[in-house]
DNA sequence: CCAAAACACAAAACCGCTTTTGGACTTCAA
DNA sequence: TTGAAGTCCAAAAGCGGTTTTGTGTTTTGG
């Protein structure tokens, strides 16, 4: 069932046929409405690969996120393609999701995408202070958005959690309850939001007139099992700290474990925190303070940001900061 | 850099060239030779959509799933995601994922999917017992495999994990430490992987000559917020069970919860068990025994069989049950 | 030595659609 | 009444490849 089939069956030519269905305006009304029913009766469709080779545009956008091998996507990256998906669906659009392998592979995998052609634009999520990713997509030229922010040069559109705000908030929170001893157990450097949640911790320790003990601030995988080994060693040093700041739910869980490991009541003898509002979070014992980042709104400001990057507006007015709120469960509580 | 101007800077024509890079025999060698330099010299690529209009290959597969408004993909999805790529990749595939709103608009959308022709095939997850995905699938003709099986008529490829060996093992351990009033929280019932873990509960039960107490046997989401219900109102019957088996870990954080809430210690006055060794069942309190079903293996047999179908082998070979294993945690204890 | 087969390439058709160009016919204003 | 403008459609030229068909030149074999 093709245009020219279809053109054939009317006696016309497949130009008129494509013009009136494509709503150009010189096809007569009455041509046009003969050809609109014939087409809806003959289940007519363009052929979706002929149309891109044609117009260029294939009617899909990938979220593209970096896995490491034997980790996976997680949740969150889950809730934001749900996001995503929602605004993208509602224009015709579909929002694929592809993973790229962390390490060697990155770069030469997403070349290979992009060549592939397969999509009109470009989510990129978890993105890094110097992201090569980024840098590639740039000089591509398409349409793309993070989520996240990088230290590039060249400005590009992004959507990202008030990172800094969301650890000040958590850590405020041990300052208030009277913890001077804060912990802050955090992602890795090379991620802009581990960046971003370390300027938060200090600005609330400054704000509140206490010191970071440096020997305090360690960095890993957002892992439970990270989370576990940095507080074993935390909890090792001569003055412990009373409250444990992480950047992730995670890593909280494993630091939890930990700190129960060497006989210490989480919300009693030491207060944790993590971030991310996972369901996990929400079950653990104690209950986990949290912040929650309504990651499906961000994927909704991505996709509403990508459409607007695709439509050619301009990068430096597609940048949006997404608030947080934090979650008090009982997992913090007062300074002994 | 079309083939066109490749072929017009060699003074060859277009077939010849395109020939010569497709390996037909009728190009000589020297020839041949002389195209591949050039061709890489001018780090020349056939336009991928042109190549799919004529040949009808996209060189991608999708990862297709189902999603309730509200809820995501969860990290079990995330892994097979990660296996199916990982082969695919090196076969040259992309594997995308795709979300399909779960309700009325999942098939209209599945079928705009596929209308899309943006894929050569397709892995279907969490299959139903009646799954109208799979029939639209099967009438349409694209190869595809599902992961979890359905109780269709016409047989199709399918990978699945062991669920009914799963729930199997983790009853018949509660039954060795002599509990007899073992409560089921299992997912919905059109889910297939719910009918099967229910068949290895009821299996184990009868094998060990315990008869199921139909009252313990509930039915829910796969989310804590769902466990801890159910099991609250299973804590509540005159005849409380001794331990719980539920479908999967996120029930068995939620029933955990419900336990420490109607006063039990979990592994000692009560006993849970759960089902995917996710990461939040390692660190909960205390450790949740559960079942590894060695998912990102299953991804890698899929993307075998689709690839395998691909190549038109025919379905009733394409078949995998997947071995499980149960990991023993202080979740579990002897029954008082 | 000559016909048949093999070889190496070009030309053309095709995949299915969009978009540009151009022409016939009608309508309108001078 | 006549040239200009407007309307409606067909023809043709892309998009960038692959595949079939055709043709002149070499090899081969009897």
């Amino acid at each position: 069932m093709s245009i020219q089939t279809l053109a054939h069956s009317l006696g016309l030519s497949t130009s008129t046929v494509s013009r009136a269905l494509n709503g150009y305006h010189d096809v007569s009304a009455k041509t046009r409405s003969r050809i609109e029913h014939a087409a809806k009766a003959m289940n007519y469709r363009p052929h979706p690969v002929a149309h891109r080779l044609a117009t260029g545009r294939t009617g899909a956008v990938a979220l593209v996120s970096s896995v490491r091998a034997g980790n996976y996507l997680d949740a969150t990256f889950a809730a934001l393609q749900a996001g995503v998906a929602e605004v993208m669906r509602a224009q015709g659009y579909f929002a694929l999701t592809v993973g790229l392998p962390m390490g060697d592979g990155e770069i030469p995998e997403l070349e290979r995408f992009l060549a592939g052609h397969l999509v009109d634009g470009i989510i990129l999520a978890r993105t890094r202070t110097d992201d090569p990713r980024v840098r590639l997509l740039q000089s591509h030229g398409l349409p793309f958005v993070t989520h996240g922010r990088t230290q590039a040069n060249t400005p590009h559109a992004w959507v990202d959690t008030d990172n800094a705000q969301a650890l000040y908030l958590t850590t405020q929170r041990m300052l208030a309850l009277g913890h001077r001893r804060v912990a802050l157990v955090n992602g890795l450097p090379q991620m802009t939001y581990a960046v971003l949640r370390e300027q938060g911790f200090r600005r609330a320790m400054e704000a509140a007139g206490v010191s970071v003990d440096d020997g305090l601030v360690c960095h890993g995988d957002v892992t439970a099992a990270e989370g576990e080994r940095l507080v074993a060693n935390l909890l090792a040093l001569p003055q412990a700290p009373t409250a444990i700041v992480c950047a992730t739910d995670a890593q909280a869980l494993g630091a939890m474990a930990a700190c129960k490991a060497h006989g210490l009541r989480v919300g009693v003898d030491v207060s944790v925190s993590g971030y991310g509002n996972t369901e996990a979070a929400a079950y653990s014992d104690p209950p986990l303070a949290t912040v929650d980042h309504a990651i499906v709104g961000n994927g909704r400001q991505l996709a509403d940001l990508l459409l607007r990057r695709m439509a050619g507006e301009a990068v430096e007015s597609l940048t949006r900061l997404e608030p947080v709120h934090m979650i008090d469960r009982a997992s913090v509580g007062r300074c002994l």
